[in-house]
DNA sequence: CGGTCTGTTGAAGGATTTCAACACTCGTGG
DNA sequence: CCACGAGTGTTGAAATCCTTCAACAGACCG
C-alpha cells in the first residue's frame, strides 16, 4: 500500500481493520445526539447498529436511492454530493466522525436528495429508520438534539446561500478555506493543514464555480502567502489576511 | 382606508380585527406540529401563546436580535430577509398561515440570522421558547414533527443552491415562479393568480440577481403569453410553458 | 518511465451587473 | 377631483466578472 507518499496529509487508509465493540461504542459516545445517554442506554443503541467499512471514492448511497437507514461517520471522511442535470456537482457538505447523514425525517420525502461516498477510507455506522424514529420517540433529549443540528445546518446552508449570491468567488473561496480550516486544520508550525484531501474541483464544487477559477484565486493567495498548496493539500499560512480578504 | 384598488390581490387589511379565542385554536389546530395533539392538549398549548398585528411593512424581530419567542403565522404574510453588509437583500422565505418562524433550536446560537417583516397585514402567535422547549420535550409526535418540518425548509435551501449554482437567471425566475404559484396560487380562469403582493425587488431578493434583469425575464414571459403581470402581481397563464423554461 | 489525474495559465466569449434615463401607477394632498 | 410625487417597472448600452476552450506542466502510481 502507499508507500511513497508525498502529501503532508494523514493517511486514512483502513487496511483490514475491524471496528470492535469497544470503538463503536467509543464512537457512539461521540454523537452528539448520543451524548447525554447513560452506558446502559448506549448499549442497547449499539445493538441497533451496524458497521460497513468503504474504500475511498466508494459510493455509501446513491441520489434518488430510496432511503432505508441513518448512517454515522465513524472514521474518515464523507462527502455529500448533488449531481445536476447541467452535469455540475454540487458538494453539500463534507462530514467528519461524529456527524450524522441520511435525512432523520424520511416519512414522505423517501428518496436521497444527494449521493453520499466515501471522500477517504471510511467506516460508517448504520441503523435502520424504523429503529431510529423509534429511538427519536422514545428519547426526547435525543430528538432535540438532532432537531438543533439539523436546525444548524440550516443556518450553515442559508449562509451558503448568501455568500453565492452577495460575493465574488475569490471571497467565497477564502470563505470556504476558513471554513474548511475551523473544521479540518490541524498544527499551527507551518499554519494549518487542512486534514482532508481536497482537489480544485471539490473546491469549485463547494463554491459554485470552475476549477480554473479556483485555481486562479489559490495561485493568488499563494502569491501573498495566504496558503501554501501541493496537489491535493492545502495549508493556510495567514488566516488573518484570508480573513481580510473574506469580509473585507 | 384603501378604496380605489386596482390590483387583482385580495385585499390583506386588518382593520380593528381582533384574534378570538376560537378564531386562535383554529388556526393553532392548523399548525402542522399540533394537528395531532388532542383538543384538550390544544386548549392547554393555546393558553401559552400570545397573540400580535403587524402592519404591512412592519418588522417582527430584527437580525441580530436576542431570540426570545417563537412565532406562528395565523393572519397575512411574512418575510424572512437576511441583510448583508454589501447591500443586498435575500428573501430566504415567505410564510403562509400556519408556518413557524424563529429558530425553534435556540440554544446556543442565540441571536436571529435574518429579519422577520409582516409582508402583508398580519396577525401572529407566539410563544416563550422556555414554554416551546418543553412542549417538544413533553410532546414527542410534536418534536419529531418539527424536525420534519426543519429537514424539509434544508432540503428546499439546498435545492435553491443547486439553481444559484448550476441554473442562468432567467430559469431561477421561471423556478421562482412556479414554486410562488404552487404555495401561493389561486384561482384558474385568466391564469393561476399569486396571492402576495410581489416586487420586482422580492424576485430579485429571492433568485439572487437584480430588478433589472428580473424584470428583462418577465417581459420576455409576458411576450410568450406565459404570465400577466401588473404593479405588484403576477399571474401565470401558462406553467406548461413555464416549467419548460425552468427545466428545460 | 509512461500514462493518467491534477493543477496552471492565457485568451476569447458570454451572461449579468451597473449606470442611466424614462414610463407608468397609485394614493395623497391641494 | 385633479395633479403631483414617490415608488415601481422598463429598456438600452457599457463595463465586468466569470466561464469556457485550449494548451501545457507537474505529480503520482503502477
Amino acid at each position: 500500500m502507499a508507500s511513497r507518499r508525498t502529501t503532508p496529509l494523514k493517511d486514512y487508509s483502513l487496511g483490514t481493520h475491524h471496528c470492535s465493540v469497544e470503538v463503536r461504542m467509543e464512537k457512539l459516545a461521540m454523537v452528539p445526539f448520543f451524548a447525554n445517554l447513560s452506558e446502559k442506554e448506549l448499549k442497547k443503541v449499539n445493538r441497533k447498529f451496524s458497521a460497513h467499512h468503504f474504500s475511498a471514492g466508494e459510493p455509501i448511497y446513491y441520489q434518488n436511492e430510496k432511503i432505508t437507514r441513518l448512517r454515522v461517520v465513524v472514521h474518515g471522511a464523507v462527502q455529500l454530493v448533488r449531481h445536476t442535470l447541467e452535469g455540475k456537482d454540487i458538494l453539500l457538505d463534507m462530514l467528519q466522525p461524529g456527524e450524522y447523514f441520511g435525512n432523520p425525517s424520511a416519512e414522505r420525502r423517501q428518496t436521497h436528495e444527494e449521493t453520499a461516498a466515501a471522500h477517504t477510507d471510511a467506516c460508517i455506522l448504520s441503523i435502520s429508520m424504523i429503529d431510529f424514529r423509534s429511538l427519536l420517540e422514545n428519547y426526547s433529549e435525543v430528538a432535540l438534539s438532532v432537531l438543533d443540528i439539523t436546525a444548524d445546518r440550516l443556518r450553515k446552508s442559508r449562509e451558503h446561500i448568501r455568500h453565492l449570491t452577495t460575493l465574488p468567488v475569490k471571497k467565497r473561496v477564502a470563505h470556504i478555506l476558513k471554513m474548511l480550516c475551523d473544521k479540518f486544520g490541524e498544527g499551527s508550525r507551518n499554519g494549518r493543514l487542512i486534514q482532508i484531501p481536497l482537489t480544485r474541483k471539490n473546491l469549485a464544487d463547494m463554491t459554485g464555480t470552475s476549477t480554473e477559477t479556483v485555481s486562479r484565486a489559490i495561485s493568488d493567495f499563494q502569491q501573498q502567502d495566504i496558503v501554501e498548496t501541493g496537489r491535493r493539500w492545502i495549508a493556510i499560512t495567514d488566516s488573518r489576511k484570508l480573513s481580510e480578504i473574506a469580509d473585507g
